[in-house]
DNA sequence: TATTGTTATACTCTATAACTATA
DNA sequence: TATAGTTATAGAGTATAACAATA
């Protein structure tokens, strides 16, 4: 074992046990409960990328962002815009492509909902060093970023698992 | 917005993305595939709960763990034991309870995952600086540990969201 | 011919309800 | 009566396949 297998081989379960407290349903119903809204997750989910992008996103974005097929978002937004919480416009520079933006409601939707995850979270983090919470969110950053890089790499089939040049 | 705010705001999209990261399907047939293993990712989660844990737990102990349902992982521990990849005994201390543990079997085969998921991530985080490798792991470790504090807190109903004395 | 998106269908994962056995 | 676990059923979430329209 090099000593670069024993400094990651601890990740596995960290990152389990962090996926499993995000899936957790109880939660999600508490916080749209606490925010006052009535939405699924995977629609919070499309608010939440939109509200982030800070402008229109086409279908396919959202799902790439989601890590989602394609007809798991449309099924969404059908719903959400019939709610006039999401609108759905034409791509001014493709006209196969529509663009996705939040409507006032769903602003304002996104808004409270935020607002009460991000309230979660200044909680959970008030006792830490002011340097612990900057380190977090900059190797979080960048974890997100290489995984999402190794991944790709995994599914695409080159499995740079092994020697790693 | 007071500074606190601001330096958890980012935090959610950052998790959020991890999330979809390590929910992605795809990734785990990989996965299952370099190791040579066929389980679907539920009853993978059930061996490398066991392996990390290093001792026979009981049924309600991996629920907790999974933050799932007990017949979830009832469901799937019929179909591991018909498998021989787990065994049930009875739990000496306690007559209605049973303790969960890995046949050399199951041993081999959460052996072979971790491996090459393991690898993955050694692979991801290669280029990283020692010190933010071990910042990661210290941060993340704590950050779940917090959550998971919050989280039961929030679903127990105290929801010390707002004021947080 | 490739790409963007939609509709329809099937599968995976998890929860709720009802029940048995032991404490 | 409460707790540990199981069985059976229902629902949420996501993927695959087939199709329409534009590039």
């Amino acid at each position: 074992m090099d000593p670069l297998s024993d400094a990651t081989t601890g990740l596995l379960p960290h990152l389990l046990q962090l996926r499993t407290l995000l899936n957790r349903g109880q939660l999600y119903e508490q916080a749209v409960q606490d925010a006052g809204v009535a939405l699924d997750r995977p629609a919070m989910t499309i608010l939440v990328i939109l509200d982030a992008a800070e402008r229109p996103l086409r279908v396919g974005e959202i799902a790439t962002r989601m890590q989602v097929v394609g007809p798991h978002v449309t099924r969404h937004l059908n719903s959400l815009g019939k709610r006039a919480i999401i609108k759905r416009v034409p791509d001014p520079e493709d006209q196969r492509a529509r663009l996705v933006a939040l409507t006032p409601s769903g602003q304002r939707i996104v808004q409270r909902y935020t607002t009460v995850v991000n309230g979660w979270f200044t909680a959970a983090l008030a006792q830490w060093p002011d340097q612990d919470r900057s380190d977090l969110m900059r190797l979080l950053a960048r974890l997100t970023g290489d995984l999402t890089t190794q991944f790709d790499a995994v599914a695409a089939g080159s499995t740079p698992t092994e020697g790693e040049g």
